[in-house]
DNA sequence: CTATAAAACATACTTTTGTCTGTTATCATA
DNA sequence: TATGATAACAGACAAAAGTATGTTTTATAG
């Protein structure tokens, strides 16, 4: 490729690899030389060296795709949407995957999934019929979390209260009713951390790419 | 590893695959090989092959890293949401960037952004003062769109109207008028395409943006 | 203009990783 | 218990991808 400015080429790298990254799909060193039109693979390989000594980038040496976004703390993933609530916590039905949304994540190792919102229990606060909920399975409960709840093989949306002792469930419709299961026919699912709503029809499952 | 009725492994290892690609985080046939305990390559390899068979999984022949989920091929990008309506479609201040959200696109070159709810107008169509909206500026507006609209200066979501060739927004509660600008003193920004509220306190900021 | 650093190139070598052929063990069912 | 299907194993080879050494070209600063 041509010579560039001392730090152009390195900035549209990491670009390039950040985007490859952040869609799941780590570049190996020769595709970012042909992705740059170079003709020597140490011309990528440098760059990328010079990436990582610069903390822009971690890499695990020695492997394939090694390249790395550093503190992935901040960075989005995929997550799953579930055309209805999952058995339990861990099972998650393949069968049932609508679609993948990108979500962002604080810290490591969450479980994270999407559910598409059925009814309007929960009109009052926003979370309309059809929108999607994200939701954080096995997350700490606290007063007043919008959490999912399966009653007797049921899964709602509801406020979560501990009144004396008892479990509110609480709607934000008048025309529904508080909830109070005990606690032996209650499941958690999981708290409530987003709400999205698609004005939009766009596509979840992406059509099929030629091979 | 030890023998197990037909389609458990195949489950677990669709299971750990999928949560590594989640993850951003391709597996090699021989990565999935050594956290099932397999003694052979082979033995990871066919149940992949069969999940590819299935339809469950997707891959890249001869690509290291190659295994995929099937709908993700479109990818996600971060979007910057801005503290307020920016003065043009084309100027974005970038002082006025107070995150990046993760965006799905279905098509390229489209000028998204997120832009911070003010006020209770839309309250009645689930869109809360502090939520997130995504607008897509130069869009196409129909009737009944969401739009983001610049009056006087002053910038506003409504619903959008052409009742006898006279513009009217509309909101969607009833302590508010419908207003009907004169075409000159209006100025549609985009239209609101997705709406988002975050139930849990998240990083908007990535430190890793920069380049 | 010259020296230095950065960028790009050329080629070779090593490791990782995908793939292939064939065999043995276990499961499911009649 | 016989039989076909699935699961697991073994060893080898080929392709992909990481790494290393050295050279040439261009940018930048003095």
């Amino acid at each position: 490729m041509a010579y560039t400015k001392p730090g152009v080429t390195r900035n549209r790298i990491f670009q390039f690899v950040r985007q490859r990254l952040l869609d799941g799909e780590p570049p190996t060193v020769r595709e970012v030389q042909t992705a740059f039109h170079m003709r020597a693979v140490q011309s990528a390989k440098s760059h990328l060296d010079a990436l990582v000594k610069e903390g822009r980038l971690v890499k695990m040496p020695g492997k394939s795709r090694g390249y790395r976004l550093p503190g992935t703390a901040h960075s989005s993933r995929l997550a799953p949407i579930l055309g209805r609530v999952p058995a339990g916590p861990f099972n998650i039905a393949v069968e049932e995957i609508e679609g993948y949304i990108p979500v962002r994540f604080n810290s490591e190792e969450q479980t994270v999934f999407g559910l598409r919102v059925n009814g309007d229990s929960m009109m009052n606060a926003g979370i309309l019929h059809g929108d999607i909920v994200l939701v954080r399975a096995e997350s700490e409960i606290h007063q007043g979390d919008i959490v999912v709840a399966m009653i007797d093989g049921e899964a709602t949306i509801k406020e979560f209260h501990r009144v004396r002792n008892q479990i509110q469930l609480r709607p934000h419709n008048d025309a529904y009713p508080v909830l109070s299961p005990k606690p032996e026919e209650l499941t958690i699912i999981g708290k409530v951390i987003e709400v999205r709503r698609h004005l939009e029809a766009i596509s979840l499952i992406d059509e099929e790419l030629n091979g």
